[in-house]
Formats: structure tokens, sequence, C-alpha cells
DNA sequence: ACTTTGTGCAACCGAAAGGTTTCATATATA
DNA sequence: TATATATGAAACCTTTCGGTTGCACAAAGT
């Protein structure tokens, strides 16, 4: 059983929980009103959230309140920043090339790739 | 068949991928060759990889180079933004509290659950 | 022409994901 | 105490995921 951030926020469920408890702690009753899924179901994202850092559940009373953890984030940041930098640097120079690439996705030759068409 | 950004990076495989990606082009095989996995394998990573945008084949000859478009990943980065000023702002204040209720969150008494220790 | 190489895809498989219903239990309230 | 509420978890189901083997086909090399 895969426990990561990068899972956790595969699911927009588990996205849309995040955003809702950004703001606020609320209780499972409580986020699961915004769904259409069953209370059981949200309950189930909000363990996956919880075991892997990003949601606290702090019970109190009866009730259980959820706290987002969004510096759990940074791990993501952290991944994403690394290729961050280089597509900023290519965004300018590069993208319309590569942009010209994709759009004719038809044989090329190597050697002379930076020959402009049309 | 959900095909974004976010469920892409979900998997350890595909994000390495991507990062032997991020220097050159390469084809499926000189990618399948680093892995354990088959060849058949990779190449479904590296179609669900393009199929979001991540990746561009190229076919050349009877190779069919595979580049990465990392400026993709702007979706994943601007989704964190949001959270990251938040956090960043958090961080010198709440950060040291929420840490604790972390902390006080192993042993799970649910009883007295509101009390402030220290 | 024949063979090798690189690829795409179908068929299949076990495990995990995401959902449901149901039940047990703890807490608050009448 | 009795009842309503909020939760956690088990059991089960269906679909998706990640992997395999096998085959067909195109391009390159002999």
């Amino acid at each position: 059983m895969r426990r990561d951030v990068f899972q956790a926020i595969a699911d927009p469920t588990r996205r849309q929980i995040l955003s809702m408890l950004a703001t606020q702690p609320l209780n499972v009753n409580a986020v699961a009103g915004q769904f259409d899924v069953s209370r059981t179901a949200v309950y189930k994202h909000m363990k996956i959230l919880s075991e892997c850092g990003l949601v606290v559940i702090v019970p109190q009373g009866r009730e259980h309140y959820c706290e987002a953890r969004l510096e759990k984030l940074s791990e993501v940041n952290e991944w994403i920043e690394q290729y961050k930098q280089f597509w900023e640097q290519r965004l300018d120079s590069l993208e319309r090339y590569l942009e010209d690439l994709q759009t004719k996705n038809k044989p090329r030759k190597p050697k002379a790739a930076k020959k402009k068409k049309k």
C-alpha cells in the first residue's frame, strides 16, 4: 500500500477535500456533505490524506476535526522545482520549436532539426 | 480513463522516466533498458505520459524518440502555488503548534482530546 | 529476399483503487 | 436511561492499474 503525497493528490476528490480544509478544519460529516459520494467514501479519502501527512485528524468530543497540513505539499513542490527552472529557461527560446515538433509529428531529421517550416 | 498530469506523476516509475527524458530524448527501448520491468510496461507508462502531454513521441525511422514536455508540469505547479503562499505564510507562526498537534495524535486518546499540554 | 530490430497493441492476470452497505462503538442530548 | 449523532471499520463489488506474454508490422541491415 503506497502512501505518498504524489499518489494522494492524484485523486480529484482528495484535492477538493484539501481545498475545503485549507481555510478551516472540518469534521468528516461536514466534508462529506459537499460530495455526492457516501460519508464512508470521504472518510477513506481522509484516511489516505492523513496517512501521508497531508491531513491531521484531531478528535474533539464525538467530532473529529480534519486539519490540512499543506506544508506537506512542499515535497511535490521540491520535485517540481528542479524541472521548473528547466522549463522556464526554455520557455521563451525553445517552446515554439518544440511546439512545432509536436504539430508535425511526422518523421524528421535528427541532424538538421533547427529548420523552420511554414 | 482519466488522463491528467496529477495522475501521471503519481507513479514513481513515470517520474523516473521523466527524469531520464529531462536531459535528452530517448527511444522506448533505451528507457526500458534502465528498468526491471518489460519494454511493454515502459511503453504503457510512456503512452500515459504522452496522453496527458508530458511527453511527445517523435517517430524517427523505426525508432520513436520520446521528448519530455516539462512545461506541462506548470499545471501542478499552479495548483501547488495557491497553497504555497498559504503554508509559507504560516510556516513561522503556526508550524510549531501544528507539529505539536500531529505529535500527540499518535496515542489516540478519544476521551480528553481538547486539553493543551506543554 | 531474408533477418534483425524497434515498435504498437491485444489478451490476460493479480492487486489495488474507489465505491457501497452494514455494523459496532463512543459521545452528546432528550 | 434512552436516543440521536459522529465516527471507524469490516465485507463486498466493480473498475482501473501495472504488469506479463505473445503477435503483427514497419524500418533497417545483411
